[in-house]
DNA sequence: CTTGACATTATACTTAACTATAAGGTTTAT
DNA sequence: ATAAACCTTATAGTTAAGTATAATGTCAAG
Protein backbone atom coordinates (compact mmCIF):
# COMPACT_ATOMS: atom_id res chain seq x y z
CA UNK A 1 0.00 0.00 0.00
CA UNK A 2 1.48 3.19 -0.92
CA UNK A 3 0.63 6.26 1.61
CA UNK A 4 -2.05 7.56 -0.33
CA UNK A 5 -4.17 4.31 -0.29
CA UNK A 6 -3.76 3.94 3.09
CA UNK A 7 -4.69 7.31 3.57
CA UNK A 8 -8.10 6.53 1.67
CA UNK A 9 -8.30 3.35 3.88
CA UNK A 10 -8.31 5.05 7.13
CA UNK A 11 -9.66 8.44 6.15
CA UNK A 12 -6.47 10.54 7.19
CA UNK A 13 -4.70 12.34 4.64
CA UNK A 14 -1.20 12.22 3.51
CA UNK A 15 0.44 14.67 5.37
CA UNK A 16 -1.27 13.36 8.63
CA UNK A 17 0.29 10.24 8.37
CA UNK A 18 3.55 11.61 7.91
CA UNK A 19 3.20 13.62 10.83
CA UNK A 20 2.42 11.12 12.98
CA UNK A 21 5.75 9.21 11.77
CA UNK A 22 7.41 12.69 11.98
CA UNK A 23 6.45 12.88 15.71
CA UNK A 24 7.54 9.00 16.08
CA UNK A 25 4.09 7.89 16.71
CA UNK A 26 4.64 5.26 14.13
CA UNK A 27 7.30 3.59 12.86
CA UNK A 28 8.74 4.64 9.57
CA UNK A 29 7.66 2.03 7.19
CA UNK A 30 9.72 -0.18 4.15
CA UNK A 31 10.12 1.87 1.40
CA UNK A 32 10.52 0.74 -2.42
CA UNK A 33 13.31 1.28 -5.18
CA UNK A 34 11.86 4.84 -5.95
CA UNK A 35 11.89 5.21 -2.24
CA UNK A 36 8.05 5.46 -1.98
CA UNK A 37 6.68 4.32 1.42
CA UNK A 38 4.72 0.88 1.69
CA UNK A 39 2.52 -0.19 4.19
CA UNK A 40 0.98 -3.27 5.33
CA UNK A 41 -2.09 -4.03 6.70
CA UNK A 42 -1.33 -3.62 10.29
CA UNK A 43 -0.29 0.17 9.45
CA UNK A 44 -3.65 1.05 8.80
CA UNK A 45 -5.25 -1.14 12.38
CA UNK A 46 -2.17 1.11 13.79
CA UNK A 47 -3.71 4.04 12.66
CA UNK A 48 -7.63 3.24 13.22
CA UNK A 49 -6.51 2.61 16.59
CA UNK A 50 -5.07 5.83 16.81
CA UNK A 51 -8.21 7.53 15.13
CA UNK A 52 -10.26 5.83 17.94
CA UNK A 53 -8.10 6.21 20.93
CA UNK A 54 -8.23 10.17 19.45
CA UNK A 55 -12.08 9.69 19.61
CA UNK A 56 -12.24 8.80 22.92
CA UNK A 57 -10.37 11.93 24.11
CA UNK A 58 -6.68 9.89 24.47
CA UNK A 59 -4.16 12.62 22.78
CA UNK A 60 -1.67 12.19 20.78
CA UNK A 61 0.72 12.24 23.23
CA UNK A 62 -0.72 9.43 25.85
CA UNK A 63 -1.40 7.68 22.68
CA UNK A 64 2.21 7.87 22.06
CA UNK A 65 2.68 6.45 25.92
CA UNK A 66 0.90 3.38 25.48
CA UNK A 67 2.86 2.43 22.56
CA UNK A 68 5.72 3.23 24.41
CA UNK A 69 5.03 0.79 26.95
CA UNK A 70 6.97 -2.47 26.26
CA UNK A 71 5.31 -5.40 25.97
CA UNK A 72 8.48 -7.44 27.05
CA UNK A 73 8.76 -5.43 30.57
CA UNK A 74 6.86 -6.62 33.43
CA UNK A 75 3.92 -4.84 34.59
CA UNK A 76 2.77 -3.62 31.58
CA UNK A 77 -0.30 -4.96 31.68
CA UNK A 78 -0.65 -3.41 34.96
CA UNK A 79 0.41 0.10 33.37
CA UNK A 80 -1.88 0.08 30.61
CA UNK A 81 -4.75 -0.86 32.84
CA UNK A 82 -3.94 1.69 35.17
CA UNK A 83 -4.18 4.27 32.35
CA UNK A 84 -7.38 2.61 31.19
CA UNK A 85 -8.71 3.63 34.55
CA UNK A 86 -7.63 6.75 34.68
CA UNK A 87 -9.50 7.35 31.58
CA UNK A 88 -12.67 5.87 32.63
CA UNK A 89 -12.12 8.48 35.61
CA UNK A 90 -11.72 11.18 33.31
CA UNK A 91 -14.65 10.32 31.46
CA UNK A 92 -17.06 9.93 34.34
CA UNK A 93 -16.13 13.32 35.34
CA UNK A 94 -17.10 14.62 31.64
CA UNK A 95 -20.03 12.85 32.02
CA UNK A 96 -21.05 14.03 34.86
CA UNK A 97 -20.31 17.83 33.90
CA UNK A 98 -22.20 17.18 31.35
CA UNK A 99 -25.23 15.99 32.62
CA UNK A 100 -25.26 19.03 34.52
CA UNK A 101 -24.84 21.27 31.78
CA UNK A 102 -28.18 19.31 30.09
CA UNK A 103 -30.24 19.77 32.87
CA UNK A 104 -29.83 23.76 33.79
CA UNK A 105 -29.88 23.93 29.38
CA UNK A 106 -33.03 22.18 29.44
CA UNK A 107 -34.37 24.22 33.01
CA UNK A 108 -33.89 26.98 30.86
CA UNK A 109 -35.51 26.15 27.32
CA UNK A 110 -38.54 25.38 29.70
CA UNK A 111 -38.46 29.06 30.90
CA UNK A 112 -38.21 30.17 27.74
CA UNK A 113 -41.37 28.49 26.77
CA UNK A 114 -43.36 30.03 29.70
CA UNK A 115 -42.09 33.67 28.84
CA UNK A 116 -43.07 33.11 24.66
CA UNK A 117 -43.61 35.90 23.30
CA UNK A 118 -41.54 38.33 25.99
CA UNK A 119 -39.34 40.48 24.30
CA UNK A 120 -36.65 39.90 27.00
CA UNK A 121 -34.96 36.70 27.17
CA UNK A 122 -35.18 34.74 30.21
CA UNK A 123 -31.70 32.80 29.63
CA UNK A 124 -29.87 35.79 28.65
CA UNK A 125 -30.90 36.79 32.33
CA UNK A 126 -30.45 33.74 34.26
CA UNK A 127 -26.71 33.17 32.85
CA UNK A 128 -26.49 36.45 33.68
CA UNK A 129 -24.47 37.09 30.77
CA UNK A 130 -24.03 40.78 30.14
CA UNK A 131 -21.11 40.53 28.68
CA UNK B 1 -12.16 43.47 42.53
CA UNK B 2 -8.31 44.39 40.33
CA UNK B 3 -7.48 41.78 37.87
CA UNK B 4 -5.21 39.32 40.08
CA UNK B 5 -8.24 39.76 42.71
CA UNK B 6 -10.17 38.63 39.99
CA UNK B 7 -8.03 35.92 38.55
CA UNK B 8 -7.62 34.11 42.10
CA UNK B 9 -11.65 34.39 43.02
CA UNK B 10 -11.91 32.29 39.25
CA UNK B 11 -8.68 30.05 39.47
CA UNK B 12 -7.42 31.79 36.37
CA UNK B 13 -4.55 33.82 35.35
CA UNK B 14 -4.21 37.32 35.12
CA UNK B 15 -2.89 36.51 31.43
CA UNK B 16 -5.45 34.40 30.83
CA UNK B 17 -8.35 36.79 31.93
CA UNK B 18 -6.94 39.77 28.94
CA UNK B 19 -6.67 36.96 26.81
CA UNK B 20 -10.36 36.39 26.36
CA UNK B 21 -10.53 40.62 26.65
CA UNK B 22 -8.37 40.76 23.89
CA UNK B 23 -10.40 38.11 21.92
CA UNK B 24 -13.42 39.80 22.58
CA UNK B 25 -15.17 37.15 24.85
CA UNK B 26 -15.61 39.10 27.60
CA UNK B 27 -16.06 42.98 28.02
CA UNK B 28 -13.48 45.84 28.86
CA UNK B 29 -14.31 46.86 32.39
CA UNK B 30 -14.11 50.15 33.99
CA UNK B 31 -10.43 51.33 35.04
CA UNK B 32 -9.49 53.33 38.01
CA UNK B 33 -7.51 56.31 37.71
CA UNK B 34 -4.42 54.65 37.32
CA UNK B 35 -5.61 52.75 34.55
CA UNK B 36 -6.42 49.36 36.21
CA UNK B 37 -8.64 47.05 35.29
CA UNK B 38 -11.66 46.97 37.68
CA UNK B 39 -14.38 44.30 37.86
CA UNK B 40 -17.25 43.43 39.60
CA UNK B 41 -18.99 39.77 40.38
CA UNK B 42 -21.00 40.29 37.75
CA UNK B 43 -17.14 39.38 35.87
CA UNK B 44 -16.76 36.47 37.86
CA UNK B 45 -19.90 35.21 37.21
CA UNK B 46 -19.38 35.69 33.56
CA UNK B 47 -15.59 33.89 34.22
CA UNK B 48 -17.21 31.16 35.97
CA UNK B 49 -19.58 30.63 33.03
CA UNK B 50 -16.88 30.46 30.65
CA UNK B 51 -15.06 27.87 32.85
CA UNK B 52 -17.93 25.66 32.95
CA UNK B 53 -18.36 25.64 29.70
CA UNK B 54 -14.76 25.13 28.69
CA UNK B 55 -15.53 21.91 30.91
CA UNK B 56 -17.85 20.30 29.24
CA UNK B 57 -16.30 20.65 25.67
CA UNK B 58 -17.40 23.99 24.58
CA UNK B 59 -14.65 25.96 22.88
CA UNK B 60 -14.03 29.91 23.32
CA UNK B 61 -15.36 30.80 19.99
CA UNK B 62 -19.00 28.68 20.49
CA UNK B 63 -19.32 30.33 24.12
CA UNK B 64 -19.11 33.71 22.07
CA UNK B 65 -21.62 32.80 20.01
CA UNK B 66 -23.76 32.89 23.04
CA UNK B 67 -22.66 35.82 24.01
CA UNK B 68 -23.05 37.46 21.06
CA UNK B 69 -27.02 36.88 20.78
CA UNK B 70 -27.92 40.66 21.28
CA UNK B 71 -30.44 41.13 23.82
CA UNK B 72 -31.98 44.22 22.13
CA UNK B 73 -32.63 42.51 18.65
CA UNK B 74 -36.21 40.86 17.94
CA UNK B 75 -36.07 36.92 18.30
CA UNK B 76 -33.40 36.89 20.57
CA UNK B 77 -34.91 34.66 22.42
CA UNK B 78 -35.80 32.35 20.55
CA UNK B 79 -32.48 32.36 18.97
CA UNK B 80 -30.93 31.55 21.94
CA UNK B 81 -33.29 29.28 22.79
CA UNK B 82 -32.63 27.40 19.28
CA UNK B 83 -28.60 27.72 20.34
CA UNK B 84 -29.41 26.13 23.93
CA UNK B 85 -31.48 23.08 21.59
CA UNK B 86 -28.97 22.75 19.69
CA UNK B 87 -26.02 22.85 22.40
CA UNK B 88 -28.15 20.16 24.41
CA UNK B 89 -27.85 17.89 20.88
CA UNK B 90 -24.31 18.42 21.20
CA UNK B 91 -23.99 17.41 24.70
CA UNK B 92 -26.37 14.43 23.99
CA UNK B 93 -23.88 13.18 21.06
CA UNK B 94 -20.81 13.57 23.34
CA UNK B 95 -22.78 11.66 25.99
CA UNK B 96 -23.42 8.96 23.80
CA UNK B 97 -19.59 8.95 22.59
CA UNK B 98 -18.72 9.08 26.21
CA UNK B 99 -20.47 6.39 27.90
CA UNK B 100 -19.53 3.94 24.66
CA UNK B 101 -15.80 4.45 25.22
CA UNK B 102 -16.54 4.20 28.84
CA UNK B 103 -17.98 0.78 28.34
CA UNK B 104 -14.94 -0.31 25.94
CA UNK B 105 -12.79 0.86 28.60
CA UNK B 106 -14.18 -1.38 31.23
CA UNK B 107 -14.27 -3.74 29.02
CA UNK B 108 -10.89 -3.82 28.49
CA UNK B 109 -10.48 -3.75 31.88
CA UNK B 110 -12.05 -6.48 33.08
CA UNK B 111 -10.42 -8.69 30.78
CA UNK B 112 -6.76 -7.48 31.94
CA UNK B 113 -8.80 -8.51 35.76
CA UNK B 114 -9.20 -11.94 34.02
CA UNK B 115 -5.96 -12.66 32.49
CA UNK B 116 -3.70 -11.25 36.01
CA UNK B 117 -0.51 -12.41 35.85
CA UNK B 118 -0.02 -12.83 32.88
CA UNK B 119 2.71 -11.66 30.76
CA UNK B 120 1.08 -10.35 27.57
CA UNK B 121 -1.02 -7.82 28.46
CA UNK B 122 -4.72 -8.26 26.53
CA UNK B 123 -5.19 -5.00 26.03
CA UNK B 124 -2.66 -4.70 24.26
CA UNK B 125 -3.45 -7.69 22.13
CA UNK B 126 -6.73 -7.07 21.29
CA UNK B 127 -5.85 -3.52 20.10
CA UNK B 128 -3.79 -5.41 17.82
CA UNK B 129 -0.80 -2.38 18.60
CA UNK B 130 2.50 -3.52 17.27
CA UNK B 131 3.64 -0.13 16.49
C1' DC C 1 6.29 10.60 -24.93
C1' DT C 2 4.12 13.59 -22.45
C1' DT C 3 0.38 14.79 -19.19
C1' DG C 4 -1.67 14.02 -14.82
C1' DA C 5 -1.78 11.90 -10.65
C1' DC C 6 0.81 10.26 -7.56
C1' DA C 7 5.28 10.22 -4.45
C1' DT C 8 9.50 12.58 -1.95
C1' DT C 9 11.69 16.18 1.44
C1' DA C 10 11.96 20.54 3.65
C1' DT C 11 10.01 24.37 5.28
C1' DA C 12 6.48 27.39 6.61
C1' DC C 13 1.85 28.49 7.92
C1' DT C 14 -2.50 27.73 10.73
C1' DT C 15 -5.69 27.57 14.77
C1' DA C 16 -6.83 27.37 19.48
C1' DA C 17 -5.78 28.66 23.71
C1' DC C 18 -2.85 30.22 26.19
C1' DT C 19 1.90 31.83 28.53
C1' DA C 20 6.03 34.62 28.86
C1' DT C 21 8.84 38.71 28.40
C1' DA C 22 10.07 43.44 28.22
C1' DA C 23 9.69 47.93 29.67
C1' DG C 24 7.44 50.59 32.31
C1' DG C 25 3.77 52.78 35.97
C1' DT C 26 1.33 52.17 40.80
C1' DT C 27 0.36 50.62 45.43
C1' DT C 28 1.49 48.68 49.77
C1' DA C 29 4.27 47.42 53.53
C1' DT C 30 8.24 48.20 56.30
C1' DA D 1 11.52 56.18 50.90
C1' DT D 2 12.39 52.19 48.88
C1' DA D 3 11.56 47.43 47.68
C1' DA D 4 8.11 44.04 46.72
C1' DA D 5 4.15 43.10 44.66
C1' DC D 6 0.97 44.67 41.98
C1' DC D 7 -0.77 46.83 37.45
C1' DT D 8 -0.26 48.49 32.21
C1' DT D 9 0.65 47.59 26.97
C1' DA D 10 2.93 45.38 23.26
C1' DT D 11 5.03 41.71 21.38
C1' DA D 12 6.72 37.22 21.02
C1' DG D 13 6.85 32.34 22.19
C1' DT D 14 4.51 27.74 23.14
C1' DT D 15 1.91 23.38 22.43
C1' DA D 16 -1.00 20.35 19.94
C1' DA D 17 -2.30 18.74 15.88
C1' DG D 18 -2.27 19.36 11.80
C1' DT D 19 -2.28 21.70 6.76
C1' DA D 20 -0.05 23.99 2.87
C1' DT D 21 3.66 25.04 -0.30
C1' DA D 22 7.65 24.53 -3.08
C1' DA D 23 10.69 22.08 -5.69
C1' DT D 24 11.40 17.82 -7.45
C1' DG D 25 10.99 12.70 -8.66
C1' DT D 26 8.05 8.60 -10.47
C1' DC D 27 4.58 6.02 -12.68
C1' DA D 28 0.39 4.77 -15.56
C1' DA D 29 -2.63 5.95 -19.51
C1' DG D 30 -3.63 7.68 -23.94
Amino acid sequence: MTIGQLAKAVSLNTQTIRYYERIGLINKPDTNEAGYRIYSEKAADVLRFIKHAKEIGFSLRQISEIFSLDNNKNNTCSKVKRLAEEKVYEIDRKLHSLNLMRKELLNLISLCEEKAGNRKCPILDILKIGK
